[in-house]
RNA sequence: GGGCGAUUAGCUCAGCUGGCUAGAGCAUCUCGUUUACACCGAGAGGGUCAUAGGUUCGAAUCCUAUAUCGCCCACCA
């Protein structure tokens, strides 16, 4: 009897043994594979590349991160296996906001305020976190069994990186696609920093709908509003009291019969005592509320648009931490935005202007990293023009250049393309890569001679009280432009997708680098489809823009992984389900392959635990029925076995041959769901359950080493082998294990990963 | 308000360009101590494929409405 074979695959200690092989190969690096491939004598194929999402490097992986990592390392190994020299391309992202904030808490539990430290230091011990979280991610990755090139891997924040996404910053402000502009912008006041339109969310929320008199100047239109309303003014109805000191007018529609002889007439502005007008506009719906409305341009968008329309006049009063500010009285200077809002209430009640409060529940925008209602308010921001971006990355989609699985959110992407608004890219972060921008005079006064264009500079010290300290001028570069000391830097941070949208080609050392010229495009992009704005669509508009291409041909979205009964899985409900704690138990090829039938494109995945172990069990049965062949080996048929010669024209020869195309064929289009079921049907129930009872039967009584046994023996064999190689790019450690045991028998080679299927 | 998608067995879902008695996994039930595996084997039950029309020799599959659910986008005060 050969060696002891236990009886269960014990998938924790192999796993182990199995990673470290596959390390030790180095075949992850497509250089070293081509070489293989050359070894082995088969042709060489394009190359096949994916960058893989950076996933943040803030937190430990969730089961998520390892479902996109368990389709492109199968695409991966599959490629590999088929004459691919293959680059599964890893690396971390920095996260800009996502990070500061989580790293904002670490901070905080342990008794230290952010802004008790300088940015340096602030900086210095965030890269030490992200290092570590990196680290650990690692780790997790290749638990999963991630083939990636790791002599590859890149930080978001290498210099390598900042190098060429400077590079793209000044390409984009040289061709006039970078501007700066004072806009309205959605302002975190937790995060203090403002975010783009595509970083906040809407959440449902109670809130206040508070209608509040505007009583008129003139005496002829108090009594006539009072004839018509009943009080003395008009009545507006509001969800945020606080902003109306910084009302610049009331609109109604033209149309609206109620309010058209008020057009023009004057309003005192309740508490301000500052005097309106009442305006008209096409765009006020007369049912809403009470069809009049408070514009409020400096703090909120609807507001800033009419306002613009009608040359209103932006009167700030809520700064950038949700605060009163600006030129109002005194007593609600500092106050933040809800106390506001009440003491407001109280007032307007005492003065008898509050008609009524209505309790609703409204939309409400919130920042997408932390959940905090988001101000609107204006500022001074640098944007990027991505209309003609977008318009090429559009042309990419509709031309075919790039498909995205599933075809609905090829769709979704085409519509965010056409209806793309400029993007905000700079944030008011401590973490991430600088905006490569120097002020002469310091930014203060660029952005003054910006607003006041028809003014002389001189008047300046005037308007501010500052001294002028330099021209207003802009540099760009990372390093002040001279000695002179004039220039002030910006501090303001890149978005991080302004970073991470650059990752395809950035990765791959920009246009000019080795790889670029080797690997780009890429072939595939696969991710969750909740980023498919925020970086599929930067990716393909930045990567076109700067290098001509799009970056992948194919996108493919997994689906949405939730917690068992159907709800999302979010740390705040603690439903999360760790996946170490998944593979500790069933193995990484049983969660692996419960991706591949459940979490397809489009659908949602509820985690079934019963599922997974399911797949645990198939895998056990991989290992017995290899484990019943070689036990059927004697030691003295080995040599005789690895050497037989298969007959092709064999019924279970064929039939092997059918189904090993049939899966290569599911495989090249996607359908993981597909591939998993032929390989566990065909294995389980075709080869265990019939054609390994008849080779039973077949061999009974026969002698050891007689012809027969050989035959058979060596046709089972060659099956075996064959489904290992098939099932691989599905559930590589146990395909793998059972490999290395062949090759101690010597009756296979090499490593599993590096085999070609046919 | 707009868009997208879903609705098939108790549960989670497959079912590609329309064609055999509609499938899988898990769950349920019955039987089984055969020298790989009980993380097993043999077998069984269970669906008027959301509803109503239509196209067709033929529809879960195509078309049109309806209903319910989900997701995304959007400035409803």
């Amino acid at each position: 009897m050969k060696k002891e074979i236990p009886k269960a695959f014990e998938s924790t200690i192999k796993e182990k043994e199995i990673s470290k092989i596959w390390d030790e190969s180095g075949v992850a690096n497509p250089e070293k594979m081509e070489e293989k491939l050359e070894e082995l004598g088969v042709d060489i194929k394009e190359p096949f590349t994916i960058a893989l999402p950076p996933p943040n490097a803030n937190a430990n992986l969730h089961i998520g991160h390892m479902c996109g990592y368990s389709f492109q390392d199968a695409m991966g190994r599959f490629n590999r296996m088929t004459g691919h020299p293959t680059l599964l391309l890893p690396g971390k992202d920095h996260a800009g906001i996502q990070t500061e904030t989580s790293f904002t808490k670490v901070l905080k539990e342990k008794g230290i305020e952010k802004w008790s430290m300088t940015r340096g230091q602030f900086y210095d011990q965030c890269y030490e976190f992200s290092m570590e979280n990196a680290q650990s991610a690692r780790e997790q990755e290749k638990r999963i069994g991630l083939s990636a090139d790791y002599s590859r891997e890149l930080f978001t924040l290498d210099p390598k990186l900042t190098e060429i996404v400077y590079e793209t910053f000044y390409k984009m402000y040289e061709e006039g696609l970078i501007y700066r502009d004072k806009r309205i912008i959605n302002q975190c006041p937790y995060c203090k920093t403002a975010l783009a339109d595509v970083d906040t969310e809407h959440e449902l929320q109670r809130g206040i709908f508070a209608y509040i008199v505007y009583p008129f100047v003139e005496k002829e239109d108090k009594q006539r509003a009072k004839e018509l309303f009943g009080v003395e003014g008009l009545t507006v109805a509001t969800t945020r009291p606080e902003t109306m000191l910084g009302d610049s007018a009331v609109a109604v529609n033209p149309k609206d019969d109620r309010y058209k002889e008020f057009i023009g007439k004057k309003i005192l502005l309740p508490i301000a005592n500052r005097e309106i007008p009442v305006i008209e506009d096409e765009s006020i719906e007369i049912e809403v509320g009470t069809g009049a409305l408070k514009v409020t341009p400096a703090h909120s968008p609807v507001d800033f648009e009419i306002g613009s329309k009608h040359d209103l006049e932006i009167i700030n009063v809520i700064n950038e931490e949700g605060k009163m500010t600006g030129d109002i009285p005194e007593r609600f200077i500092g106050m933040d935005t809800i106390n506001c809002s009440k003491a407001f209430v109280k007032e307007l009640d005492e003065l008898g202007l509050l008609v009524k409060i209505e309790s609703i529940k409204h939309e409400v925008a919130v920042c997408e990293r932390c959940k905090t209602p988001i101000q609107p308010i204006i500022s001074n921001q640098w944007y990027v023009d991505v209309k003609p971006l977008a318009k090429e990355a559009l042309k990419a989609l509709e031309g075919g250049l790039t498909v995205v699985i599933p075809s609905g959110q090829q769709k979704a992407l085409g519509y965010f393309f056409k209806n793309i608004q400029p993007w905000c890219i700079s944030r008011q972060l401590w973490w991430g890569q600088r905006i490569p921008v120097w002020y002469s005079g310091g930014k203060k006064l660029h952005d003054w001679l910006r607003e006041n264009k028809d003014r002389d500079i001189s008047e300046y010290t005037k308007d501010t009280g500052e001294e002028v300290k330099g021209t207003g001028e802009i540099a760009l570069g990372e390093q002040a432009p001279d000695e002179s000391g004039v220039w002030e830097a910006e501090t303001d941070m890149f978005d991080t997708w302004f970073s991470s949208g650059q990752w395809p080609f950035s990765t791959l050392g920009g246009v000019n680098g080795e790889d670029f010229k080797k690997y780009y495009p890429t072939q595939v992009m696969e991710t969750a489809r909740d980023i498919l704005f925020w970086w599929v669509a930067r990716m393909m508009m930045m990567s076109i823009y700067v290098t001509g291409k799009a970056p992948f041909s194919t996108v493919f979205l997994h689906g949405l992984i939730l917690a068992a009964d159907g709800s999302k899985m979010s740390k705040s409900k603690g439903n999360g389900v760790e996946p170490s704690e998944i593979i500790d138990r069933y193995g990484a090829d049983s969660l692996r392959l419960w991706y591949f039938s459940d979490a397809l494109p489009g659908s949602n995945a509820p985690v079934r635990e019963e599922k997974i172990k399911g797949n645990r069990n198939f895998v056990n049965k991989i290992w017995n029925a290899s484990r019943f062949i070689l036990m059927n080996i004697d030691d003295t048929e080995l040599e005789a076995i690895a050497k037989h010669e298969i007959d092709s024209t064999l019924e279970r020869v064929i039939k092997t041959g059918d189904h090993i195309k049939r899966v290569e064929r599911y495989l090249e289009k996607f359908q993981f769901n597909l591939g998993a079921e032929a390989i566990r049907e065909f294995f389980w129930h075709q080869l265990c359950d019939i054609w390994i009872e008849e080779i039973k039967r077949e061999i009974s009584g026969k002698e050891i080493g007689s012809k027969e046994r050989v035959e058979k023996l060596g046709e089972l064999l060659w099956i075996l082998k064959m489904n290992l190689k098939i099932m691989h790019p599905f559930i590589p450690f146990i395909t793998e294990s059972v490999w290395q045991e062949l090759v101690t028998l010597g009756l296979a080679e090499g490593i599993l990963m590096e085999q070609q299927i046919s």
